[in-house]
DNA sequence: CTGAAAGCGCTTACAG
DNA sequence: CTGAAAGCGCTTACAG
């Protein structure tokens, strides 16, 4: 096959030679590194102008260098949840005039794939891992040269290599308390958990601080169900569960806000009437949410894109020593309290 | 600042090393090309898979070769739309053995911006522009050497150098069409539009036929409302819109679902019976718009990805001469009649 | 301050 | 079939 002649935009030699310098000066220009006379460095930024020059990002990358580029990489697009806390990564990160890649990789194998694909092949300055499969924490992260920040999940063991990543953690413990509180508030004593998938750290935590909480409190019924990881999945999953079950619960608290609204969807069928025999709360507060009056937890999606950068640039670049400020966060979710679970004469909407 | 020593991986040379061969034998047999004994072959793989040697993308990028990985540009990761395309494309993507990688540019700056880093720093070997801003079309795309697909645009100008791109595109004049029938069919006569951002190819081309649309009856008035490009914006702009006219609209058709959310709850805080009084429509069909019982278009985000990265994979593949399908695909959108519209006797809901 | 040279990891004519 | 060599675009010791 022959190869296709390309437009080659200019290079470091070329702007060298039109500045009658050397690839080194250049370089150093570019870089705003000392070791240039004066004059030669406005010639030659007036030449990178003049000529719109951009380095290549591969010579650098290539060569050890920063390439300007940051990495994500999230597993699923699907949830509002990925594409605002990339949103936030990306507002942070535009900030500092890098620029941001994101990869998709659902599964375990694709996830350490597309990692190698950007970090060892240099592409990028250091990687956000959003949400990654718990199955990550096997793989050790110390031969890879790049700086790491974890996202929405946490090493099992702090002892392993992965102890030099950052992180940027949601209190799960601290809202499911808030929320488990308002149900029984509400007069609620039967509830379940309609858990996500197993695989995800912040499913794993919320199942286990469910427990824990509704086991605070003398009389209170609660049961973890698994299986309804969707929306269409909630439906049949909350019929089963009703149909099965002597003693009904008085309260359904599901993992995300789409299986809430599966829920509802079962218990409208099901002419069970809502909150006044069950209860029923989400979790993400997504767009739709307030309008359906749904009772959820919000979470600080774009914080957590933020923190997750500013953590990563502050591995970036170890010489802006100044305050150090932390490389791990854990941030607050906020209980909205909505019709679906407001069961007692203070209906008080703000 | 010293170089830290970087945790190198094995590399080409290595692998000739320690199968006995040498660096263009190891290259021959990663790119399953002829010209290698067949007992060399066997054995330059048995070392490749027992170190798990995986060739660097921009030792490959920077010689000007494949690299496996595609390029999507975005504007905004805000609504589901982009990220459902992106899964579309990446589940092709994937299913071809190659990557995706994803960069947000709102702007059109960092749009040129990004689609140069991705481009012509060789990191892909093609590029997808997901709902570029318009103004795209003003720069010339011959200069760049990388195939490239337009997602929900089309350039104005056919005789462009653009011509060679290939283009996915919502079939709007069709599905707006049946939306303005609808409304009608319902006995609505005068028709507000709540039309999106201008610099959106599809906001531009639904503005234009909604116009189109309602002219082609007698009696139908028709007017475009600007501005009301999210939800919050909406609220206001229809209370405004409705104290200032002598004559209220008895349909209001929004440019997405979200917009539609605000409209309903602006004529539920107005009191306005939706759809007795006012009828109100959506677009995209987002998760929840069926919960809300909202009408609403219907996308074929995910279809709309499939075809981009076939397309895509067709320019930069010419070798696989067959069947060439078509670089130009133009996809329906189908109508979901649901509540908030049906006013007349016949309510069937499947 | 200045620039020639080596090298990052690959692929591809080219000569043997 | 086989391998030495050049080169993609950059950065960084190194020598002057």
């Amino acid at each position: 096959m022959n190869v296709v002649p390309r437009a080659r935009s200019v290079n470091v030699l070329e702007i060298a030679k039109l500045s009658g310098s050397s690839k080194s000066a250049v370089s150093r220009v570019i870089q705003n590194q000392p070791g240039v006379a004066p004059e030669m460095r406005a010639r030659i930024q007036h030449i990178i102008r003049a000529h719109h020059f951009q380095p290549s990002i591969l010579g650098r990358a290539l060569r050890g260098a920063h390439t300007g580029v940051i990495g994500v990489l999230a597993r699923f697009m699907g949830s509002g949840f990925t594409a605002e806390v990339i949103r936030g990564i990306d507002d942070e990160v535009k900030r500092k005039g890098s620029q941001t890649m994101c990869m998709l990789a659902p599964g375990i194998d694709e996830y350490i794939r597309s990692w190698r694909t950007l970090v060892s092949g240099r592409h990028v300055d250091g990687v956000v891992l959003l949400a990654p499969p718990t199955d990550i924490f096997k793989y050790p992260v110390d031969e890879l040269d790049k700086p790491v920040v974890l996202c929405a999940a946490e090493p099992p063991d702090k002892a392993s290599t992965w102890k030099a990543a950052g992180s940027v953690v949601l209190d799960n413990q601290t809202a499911m308390k808030q929320m488990v509180k308002h149900l029984l508030d509400q007069g609620c004593r039967r509830l379940i958990y309609l858990a996500g998938q197993p695989d995800i750290f912040d499913c794993q935590e919320r199942e286990r601080v469910f427990l824990e909480a509704a086991a605070e409190r003398k009389g209170v019924r609660a049961s973890v169900v698994q299986g309804a990881w969707t929306r269409e999945l909630a439906v049949s999953v909350v019929h089963g569960c009703l149909s099965a079950r002597k003693q009904k619960p008085d309260a359904i608290l599901c993992w995300n806000d789409y299986v809430a609204m599966g829920c509802l969807q079962a218990l409208s069928e099901l002419d069970i009437a809502v909150p006044e025999k069950i209860a029923v709360a989400g979790w993400d507060d997504v767009p739709g949410a307030d309008h359906l009056d749904v009772t959820t937890i919000r979470l600080p999606m774009l914080e957590m894109g933020w923190q997750a950068a500013r953590i990563l640039f502050q591995k970036t670049n170890p010489g802006n020593v100044g305050l150090a400020s932390p490389s791990h966060v854990s941030l607050q979710m906020s209980l909205q309290i909505r019709r679906t679970t407001v069961r007692r004469a203070v209906k008080s909407r703000a």
